[in-house]
DNA sequence: GTGAAAGCGCTAACAG
DNA sequence: CTGTTAGCGCTTTCAC
């Protein structure tokens, strides 16, 4: 059995409560105590039972972050981005895959577990309309990209419509006219609707038929989803002089395909994703994109979280990132 | 405040116990107090508070996996198998990182917060020979890919030093004679030191000095660190007709730099790396590597560690998972 | 400034 | 098969 605190007590020849008081950082212990303390805490090899302190406290430290798989690098970046931030608060981020499913995401939600979290940041990707009542929870959250469901929550608003807008801009700036689209679903919520939004309207905008040239997508945007779409849309001969992939990691499988079907990017076909994964920037040719601002999404989110676990938050409040427009060689 | 077990017990008129019986799945509970328990559950909308029981039951369900970062890719798809595999044996993965330095890794071993978790996934890369006692430890642990500094803990054996030798004797048979080598540093432990010692042995087996090319490495395995270490070797004039790095991030990121400098690859530079992360299929060209067998480690080492955690284990374990070699467009 | 006692919500013997 | 009784190790009023 692990020594306790009762153990150091005894030892040191004081109560409990001074042990805790030295152990909690509380102000007011005479210098001798706490020195006495902290050498029978040494003796003994003492450590503090977390968990029984959680109980006690009825807080763990811990920020639950709910994402689909971490192998999808935008959550994988996003995760240490969010742990780092938390971290800084003194707080310890677990994560919740959810494998990009509805049920997954609904877990979350509902597991017991949910009660080793002060607090949950999410982001659904495969919630629909019917499921807004789920998100009436008990407990503190936050929620990422997202404000189609729900306004009684802390939103974190991620510019998805805006970044679809410029992106498309952009490539109509550089004279494409035919943009195929890839990884368009009919997801109700999600970073693809929204971004699929600012698509047509940018098409819309330029004179251009919106519905013109959508690959079909998939709920799970892979590498291998770009590519599989890419092989799709060239068996079927389709023609297109853009393709604007939806995230970051579809186009970099696109491109893969393009390049394996001898199509030149960005000679013959401009391309470009969304997300800005560090990956991008090494690939050949390196990936236009839109940086949503992930650090800030997830300080913020972050500290709007703690604010309300701690009892700080005023009212529900919305938190919108801007995202920037980042061109590279795919597109140029 | 939130219902407790003890309210559902008076809203169904049975005891604790009883309620405690039915919420763990216990066998012996009637039909009717059952139904009966599970009725006021859902009436009054009970859930179990975790930490609670983590408390009387001295586990958390949760095994701590240690990691360098989330944004190097090969942790991210490490934490992912792992993720998987603990949920099948019923646990939770918390992901503790340690951004690759001796300190973080030092810390995961003695913070409190060790206490949260049942037992720990390590794989060190910054302890030196010294800091072997700190291995020593009271709680369930299991050491992966690597052997150096104890023998006295389970452990999941990669085939690094088989595994540079396969990439180097790979590179030989293509012709290379001159073989740079990306990411060796002055580390005591760590997969770096063994895969670059199977790299040393196949050159001294084939009469090539070990000590040829090797652009000096850095701590952290990023593609960043390839780009640099590969201008660096331009720089300086340096003569190679091989490209060995000893991670994929590192690869990918040399080849990007060879890119941009007009080396051709693999025409003029064959490249491998070593990690076989799923963005090294996509790569243009895609990267010759080896497949350490990621899954297998992750299955195993979860395995491993819940054996012992749930008391089944039987003395101290080796697990060695074989590697393999994965030939592609880099190196052919 | 320090101590004593009560309890956080649950599990685990042990009776019955 | 179900109920009672003790804790798990810590925090936290409230006295002293």
């Amino acid at each position: 059995m692990a020594v306790t605190m009762r153990q150091v007590a005894q030892h040191a020849g004081v109560s409990l409560k001074t042990v805790s008081n030295v152990v909690n950082q509380y102000e007011h212990v005479s210098a001798s105590m706490r020195s006495r303390v902290l050498a029978a805490i040494d003796e003994l090899g003492y450590q503090m039972n977390v968990t029984a302190r959680n109980l006690s406290t009825g807080r763990t430290g811990m920020l639950a972050l709910a994402v689909p798989e971490l192998q999808l690098p935008y959550f994988a970046e996003l995760a240490d981005a969010v742990m780092d931030a938390a971290d800084e608060l003194g707080y310890t981020v677990l994560i919740e895959p959810t494998a990009g499913m509805r049920t997954g995401e609904l877990d979350v939600l509902r597991s017991p577990r949910r009660s080793m979290s002060d607090g949950l940041i999410y982001s659904p990707t495969a919630l629909r309309d019917a499921d807004a009542a789920a998100l009436a929870v008990d407990f503190p959250m936050v929620l990422l990209g997202e404000r189609a469901l729900t306004s009684d929550v802390d939103h974190i608003v991620m510019a998805n419509e805006a970044g679809g807008r410029m992106l498309t801009e952009h490539l109509l700036a550089q004279g494409c006219r035919r943009i195929a689209i890839i990884g368009a679903h009919d997801a109700e919520v999600g970073a693809g609707s929204l971004r699929l939004r600012g698509v047509r309207a940018a098409l819309t905008a330029a004179g251009l038929d919106p519905d013109d040239v959508v690959s079909s997508g998939s709920q799970r945007w892979s590498r291998e989803t770009g590519r599989g779409a890419v092989a799709e849309l060239l068996t079927r001969g389709a023609q297109f002089d853009g393709l604007l992939a939806l995230n970051d990691a579809m186009a970099l499988g696109a491109m893969r395909a393009l390049w394996e079907a001898g199509v030149e990017v960005p000679g013959q076909v401009r391309v470009a994703g969304f997300d800005d994964i560090e990956e991008s920037r090494y690939a050949r040719p390196s990936l236009t994109t839109v940086n949503p601002g992930r650090e800030e999404i997830a300080r913020t989110a972050v500290r709007l979280l703690v604010d309300r676990i701690e009892g700080r938050a005023t009212g529900v409040s919305e938190h919108q990132v801007p995202a920037t427009l980042v061109v590279r060689e795919s597109s140029r």
